[in-house]
DNA sequence: AAAATACTTGTAACCGGTTACATCAATCTG
DNA sequence: CAGATTGATGTAACCGGTTACAAGTATTTT
């Protein structure tokens, strides 16, 4: 009747456990932290105390004799986009592996948003982060680091200083990839819609796709390489200039799926079948490239596989172990569909 | 030289704040929480050494002491699917306005790992909870609202109790409207590719879809209401057989954007122009229905929006005020895009 | 058998806040 | 002007854990 184990009024403390078993606090303590130094029968004893009092830790005591908090923060541009979400169902994964939740922290691109939201995370909320594309400065993030602060980066957008932690596909090597796929099929004038130069995705893949034409003996054409946004509008506006240009490509390599899709959607407007008036290639893999039609041809990014890596990266760092490498680029890899052809011979 | 405002090394204290402006820690405590009994004057005093200090309180003591941790639990079965994800940038949107935090829990549907999930984010971790088409049955979930936990059901799974909180779309008139569009360019033979009957969801547009052909003098056929799995390949299947059929639809309303991209694919497969020989509704407005070909004919969930309400009522259920209304449904609205026409008259 | 050692266990301080209550000065009341 | 009232501030207990250290018992060593 007076059962406290599921009445739910106040959860039971450690030291009502305590009691309950005929042991002092410390020695529950153990138990929970499976210490070693407590006798089997009395760690027996207090867990089948504890399960019966259904018992669990109240996490913020923990944290703050403990002086971790068992959260981890992940701060990311933005939840909606499918690019980001995947990195997340990654680290979440690998965090729920280790018992530890995750913090979200959208920042919706805006910086100060991003400085406040991390200097509360760091204050006694997570024990360390994931910072996702973020858009602090190199000098900031030293800055992090030498406070003591445990963080990795995830896609960074600059190059980082070696002491930096973080994980990146590989986007040069894609890029050339994609680049070389285009080529082999006899493709010669290759256009480019890229995302924002100041983003080292974009000039990472910009360097494979130099490269492939390069070891191809072509020169690349700085008229059919536009810069462009990494959304859909963006692309198609991108996508009618190369289009009508006096000499248009006969391929376009689009540095993501949007890029990719919008060159799809004005090359349609237009009349152009693809793959066979008009290759085109993308990047990142996304949902949507297998279903706009045809099926887009584009570089998988790994990417539930970087978040994974990069929690993985963030415990060890944690632990205060020595990392060899601090810099991890993950492979990419071509997925062939439908959208590229052998280039028309006429 | 020895300036503690930026060393790093450890982060200042209350007490410490307290000595560097002369006054008690209870003062410096009524400063961070504007409380009302702090001379003008004190308090800008206590505000400018917090500020030349950096100083930012520790979450986990606040939470020990105070019994509020300032995080919100989210709970949902998969981070990747866009459906969750607007929900859950609604949510983070305005959880931020609080300066609340939001602790992600994704369940990957095992109801296993969500019942232990939420056990631990009730106990000191987070304030209350957010659950996102959760696995509970109805009594699991008044068990929990009778322990005194907060939380707040978005997309019950289940038809819920009147005392349980809940925020949900208009399935029932969204899945009408849809419907009379179709009834309005004239069809009269609807098939329909449903979600799994034992989702609430599903049901009530069942029943919205019912209601209409009802309205229009016309008996519903189960040989063309055929229950899927809310994915394209599920959807592709129900598609074959519809299609099939002696008697095949001269629409489709597939229940959610999946649902009705699978019927698109099969209809092109087989040759079928769309809308001109078979029209499609779906359900959502997911990112994917602008982009596919043709552009679907769509039912609108306000997905942020639920999120955001979901929060709302959340805080106000953890202030302990008294709600009116517990469930809440939000309205929906008929996208008409490329998918639907008129019916062949002949 | 006495001394040294290894195991178990308990006591109490501490983490960094919140808050009930006490205190004291200043202002108001009759 | 004494007494009551109001406002500002300080003291100390408390939230529920962790952990250094002390203490007590059993086992091993010489």
């Amino acid at each position: 009747m007076s059962g406290n184990g599921g009445n739910g009024k106040t959860r039971a403390t450690i030291r009502e456990i305590a009691s309950a078993a005929g042991v002092s606090i410390a020695t529950v303590s153990r138990v929970l932290n499976e210490q070693p130094g407590v006798a089997p029968e009395t760690r027996g004893n207090v867990l089948r105390v504890m399960r019966d009092q259904g018992y669990s830790a109240n996490r913020s005591a923990r944290a703050l004799s403990g002086g971790r908090t068992g959260l981890v923060g992940v701060m990311l541009p933005l939840v909606e986009a499918a690019y980001f979400t995947s990195i997340l169902g990654g680290a979440s994964e690998a965090l729920y592996e280790q018992d530890m939740r995750m913090v979200l922290c959208p920042t919706l691109h805006h910086h100060e948003r991003e400085v406040t939201l991390l200097d509360r995370l760091m204050h006694g909320t997570t024990d360390g982060a994931v910072l996702i594309l973020p858009e602090e400065s190199n000098d900031e993030l030293k800055m992090l680091r030498r406070k003591g602060y445990a963080f990795v980066i995830v896609d960074p957008r600059v190059p980082l200083d070696e002491g930096i932690p973080a994980v990146s596909a590989a986007n040069a090597s894609g890029a050339r990839e994609a680049t070389e796929h285009l080529l082999a099929l006899g493709h010669r004038r290759i256009g480019a819609i890229t995302g924002p130069h100041a983003y080292l995705a974009s000039s990472e893949r910009l360097n494979g796709y130099h490269g492939a034409l390069a070891a191809a003996g072509l020169l690349p054409d700085p008229s059919i390489v536009l810069e462009s946004t990494f959304n859909i509008e963006g692309a198609e506006k991108a996508a009618v200039r190369l289009l009508d240009s006096a000499d248009p490509p006969t391929a376009i390599f689009g540095f993501n799926d949007n890029s990719a899709i919008g060159a799809l959607r004005v090359a349609r407007a237009r009349g152009l079948r693809v793959p066979e008036d008009l290759s085109i290639v993308g990047f990142d893999d996304s949902e949507l490239s297998a279903i706009v039609t045809p099926a887009l041809t584009t570089v998988r990014q790994p990417l539930a596989e970087m978040g994974r890596m990069a929690v993985s990266l963030l415990l060890r760092l944690m632990d205060q172990q020595r990392l060899e490498a601090l810099h991890i680029e993950l492979k990419t890899r071509l997925i062939v569909r439908d959208s590229t052809a052998r280039v028309r011979s006429g």
